[in-house]
DNA sequence: TATGAATGAGGCTTCATTCAT
DNA sequence: GATGAATGAAGCCTCATTCAT
């Protein structure tokens, strides 16, 4: 069973460990050997699954939005906007000491990849973040709220900017700070209910 | 004397060289000769000045956090604290093109630090982010208002987040719809003016 | 018997589809996907027939040799020795757009093999040429014509030479222009028709 | 003295080993390692000189056509074109170890580069071989004899030919005897001396 | 001080060949 | 037999850093 799955899954098994290093180490200072460590494949082998670096750092991507992806999903069985809304803020602030150590993915990801003059990749990070941008809008919509948009502008870039605030003082309090003030925020909200 | 001014501005040369550069296209991606060709500087005689290339990008976040300064202190004859915390931010609105093509040059250096494990460059960063903290929360606390340390806070991550969000979607005109924001927010606030 | 024809006819087509690929990208840089493509046949099985790649590029020097086989049987056919070589060299006129593009299959797989250390593969190109060249002497021979042992070898030199300035200068017309020198000066030799 | 030739003809050492090298072993199976040992020049600093593989295969192929151009003004020295003609030839014959060996250099060279997809290398291969047709023409013309653009043709192509049977079939006495032949042709052309 | 040149470690990628099913 | 997957040895190239003058 568990061999079954291994073909299969060492596709998987890369894509995973790609965002995850990829999260940490940072595009750059990252190495396909690295990569191929942590998913335990030979280094030779990932070019099997991948034909270049960066089609691992796009297969990253696309994990990292393929996991927002089943949070949003996860959360959309809240029966109320503004529950959903809370709930997405209460797990940011649970990530406290991830966002601390390494900042928030999609975020840290959409930078190093701005840098770059790959083509279009910095497009597709900024795809990722607009899944969620997306997602808050139609919450904010659905709760009656004006101007969801620029709500949601205001929720997701309040969370990138506190991401990067606590990575880069290094100070997970800042996430529980600001979260309870965003909490706060979307109480006060008028909204259905 | 000439000559003195020479090595003594070569060094500064170099350091605006490597801020700017740094900026556009990561530290990662940047070489030692890139700096070196936007400073007009031969590649070889930058390690007078520079011993390391770290060195270069500590002075680089050493010129940010100068240009910082520079604008605090502008921003300090202002009378009214309000009005600077409005200039400031109308500061941001100002860059928002530079913004959408590289982001915020302390941000995403700071992102980019925090992946390398080199001593405490990553700190530094922090550092420069904190002055920017310090001096907004003086300005709260001047105007009277409470939790002059949140409210600095929530405006630099607010600023961070936005900067991030224009970078990602490569769209301006979201510095403009939040920096508005926050000029309004700026002005709900209860204070001395 | 559909089915032992395949496994006998795979081997064929990987010859075939080895002998048009070398000869289009020459030895090096064909890679045994390159071959397995063209022939259709998964790169994994190649192995069942070919032990290694020089085996299959031996195979494909066999392929020309047997393709040189049936031109010089076909022109066997052909009752005048004389008009036997003229068709020959009408032949390769015919080829000029080949030449023009590839150059002599045999002349250029023969320059490539001759730079490998492998065990006498550039002998076995060596022996193409001189099927080749045993053929030309026997008309010339039996056309009664003196030195025809030297005569081959300036036919086919002439031939190699002219195929690969055709190539290099990517020009069929020399082609066609050294053909029909050749043509005159086999009308010019003296014999017995 | 020695010393002061160092720096400038480290470029040079590199193109003249690089022309050697590729000549024997070929372009493909040639590493860059290879040339710069042959050099005598630490691996990573070929790179200063030739920023690419492909650089310095051009550099040889430079190579080889100042050596041609030395060749001709030699034999332009002499004053009758057929003993200019004649003289080529013997010099043909005088290298048939060489030939029999690796071929000659620029034809072996243009049917690598033929196979190459790299930006108009082959071309350049063939601009080498021009010259020489270029120049037999000249000789020809100046001896009055007809068509010389069309014995050029003849002559060079003869050599390109003969080269590569001398080398298929690791012979030196083919360029003997088709070397003989030419000087015989040569004599037998009508013209002003 | 100034500078072109030198050096070598390390990263990405390709590919012939072998395995496991 | 058949086949996708696995493996590891090179090869090309970049770049921070150091040297020699």
């Amino acid at each position: 069973m568990a061999d079954s799955k291994k073909s299969a899954g060492k596709r998987r098994q890369l894509m995973v460990a790609a965002a995850q290093v990829l999260h940490r180490q940072g595009v750059e200072r990252t190495t396909i050997a690295d990569i191929a460590n942590a998913a335990d494949v030979p280094v030779g082998n990932v070019y099997y699954y991948f034909k270049t670096k960066d089609a691992l750092v796009q297969a990253a991507l696309a994990e990292h939005a393929g996991h927002l992806a089943g949070l949003t999903d996860e959360l959309d069985r809240l029966p109320d906007p503004r529950e959903r809304l809370k709930a997405l803020v209460g797990g940011w602030i649970g990530q406290r000491d991830v966002a601390a150590r390494y900042g928030c993915p999609t975020g840290t990801l959409a930078v190093e990849l701005d840098k770059r003059e790959d083509g279009g990749m910095d497009v597709e990070a900024g795809r990722v973040i607009r899944l969620l941008l997306d997602w808050a809008e139609r919450q904010f919509r659905e709760l009656g709220a004006p101007d969801p948009d620029g709500l949601a502008l205001t929720l997701v870039g309040a969370y990138q900017g506190m991401s990067l605030l606590t990575n880069a003082l290094r100070d997970p309090e800042i996430m529980v700070r600001e979260g309870n003030r965003l909490l706060d925020w979307l109480d006060s909200l008028p909204g259905d209910s």
